[in-house]
DNA sequence: CGCTACCTTGAGCGCCCTCAACTAAAGTGG
DNA sequence: CCACTTTAGTTGAGGGCGCTCAAGGTAGCG
């Protein structure tokens, strides 16, 4: 296992650990190459030839990092697009007085960092401990002239995330705070279930400013309609970070606006 | 001219003028195969093979649309993507009770309408006479198969697609509603720019409610923001419908939280 | 036990929404 | 060509949702 990280590395001299010299990454030493990491269906690679998972498997490297680290920031160079193996991953934009618009959560499967004209749109930070797959920009572009079903899985997980980003405007251009919230929380659900993880109780790994910053609300209003859904019965909080959801068709109703 | 569009009937059943029964398309009359349209640079073909175009032309076909004109709503099958010539269109999502959000707008060489699982996600209407050059996409699927090219294009409008995203959830999310207006005017007038298009006087093809609900606020923010801009001297607005933009450098410094 | 970070709850205010009136421009029919 | 109607945009007055500011609670950790 760790030999082909090391193998990783051989082909691939911008997998050395550091990113860009951002945060403490180190080479993980617990995955395999593409279609032997854990991620199954999950994986950017899973279905591919084995020619192709082969190729994939010599440019790609697996990296872990600490909450707080940052992967990389807005305005680095993008050189590389993410996979990620385990937990959870949040990506940002700042504007200059400190105002945060966290753009999206990514979790066990999802990929992030696709970028143009070479320089990232957004800062990505681990939010858990986090393993990713890491796989150079370049070298994929280089791939895909030969095996085109690398590109097509491309073009596919970004129709997905632009059906993602067209609910999530709608929801902060027209939806209240707590369509806002029970929006969220069935969103988080319903990816969980997907990806395999249970639905409830959900985990929610992020912080309350977290979720307000990606949904456009403050901290307290967040807290507040969670503590509203509560007393209504329509979920319970063992934690601040588990959310049983009781009644999913109620909140659903909410999400939709007939609250 | 005419021929190469009755070229496209013959190998394309879906081009037959009627779009799912929405809107009074017609074949347009004035516009030729792909790479012989009038987009130039802009043109999504520009710069292919001239065997990929030739390709392209026979599964392509033009229509035109009037105001108000639906090309296809949120729901319908997704056969295939459009191109815009010439016009403006809009693209948005309905909640129950009415609420709307203009996802985005489309000028003169953007392309709209991708999408997963065969469904379209959003409503997509003409705002002014629009014209399309329409690409079915199983078909575009298929020559990506031999064409490589043509993917890797699409991924490339996709990811800019994806940046704008980005930049317009901060938007949503955190901008104030003057931040919103000058911004929007601004991307507005960039996109103008990089089109070809002149930048100042900039025109509004969309009416201030499309405006209201493609940044998140009210008819009645939007023309005070509006109004406001032109009593501090940073445009004028010799009709609703055309901006000067006279001091950029102060437009932008709002735009970005200086204001 | 004290410290820190995070979450929750409360009180008051402000930005933007709501409702309404007014103006301007474009279409309509005689 | 001109009254009438319709549609879009602007301006004003008032109210409410969510933000701000502040205090209190709770869990993790030395």
């Amino acid at each position: 296992m760790t030999r082909s990280t090391v193998t990783a590395l051989r082909h691939d001299p911008v997998c050395d650990g550091t990113t860009g010299g951002v945060g403490p990454a180190t080479p993980a030493e617990s995955q395999g190459p593409c279609g032997q990491c854990d991620l199954g269906t999950l994986a950017f690679c899973d279905g591919f030839a084995a020619r192709t998972i082969s190729s994939l498997s010599r440019v790609q490297c697996t990296l872990r990092f600490e909450p707080h680290d940052t992967l990389f920031r807005e305005g680095d160079q993008g050189l590389a697009v993410y996979s990620v193996v385990s937990g959870a991953v949040k990506v940002y934009k700042l504007m200059p007085d400190g105002r945060r618009q966290i753009t999206g959560f990514f979790f066990r499967g999802d990929m992030f960092g696709f970028c143009l004209d070479g320089t990232y749109a957004y800062t990505a930070e681990a939010i858990t401990p986090v393993g990713v797959c890491r796989l150079p920009m370049q070298r994929l572009g280089e791939l895909a002239e030969t095996a085109p079903e690398i590109q097509y899985r491309i073009v596919l997980r970004m129709t997905a995330k632009l059906a993602q980003f067209h609910d999530h405007v709608l929801l902060l251009g027209r939806k209240t705070a707590r369509e806002r919230v029970a929006t969220f929380l069935l969103t988080l659900s319903d990816r969980a279930r997907r990806r395999g993880d249970p639905p409830s109780p959900l985990s929610l790994p992020m912080g309350r400013a977290d979720i307000a910053d990606h949904i456009g609300l403050t901290v307290e209003t967040v807290s507040r309609a969670m503590t509203w859904f509560k007393r209504e019965g329509l979920l319970d909080l063992p934690s601040p970070s588990q959310v049983a959801i009781r009644q999913p068709e109620a909140l659903r109703a909410i999400a939709d606006g007939a609250g």
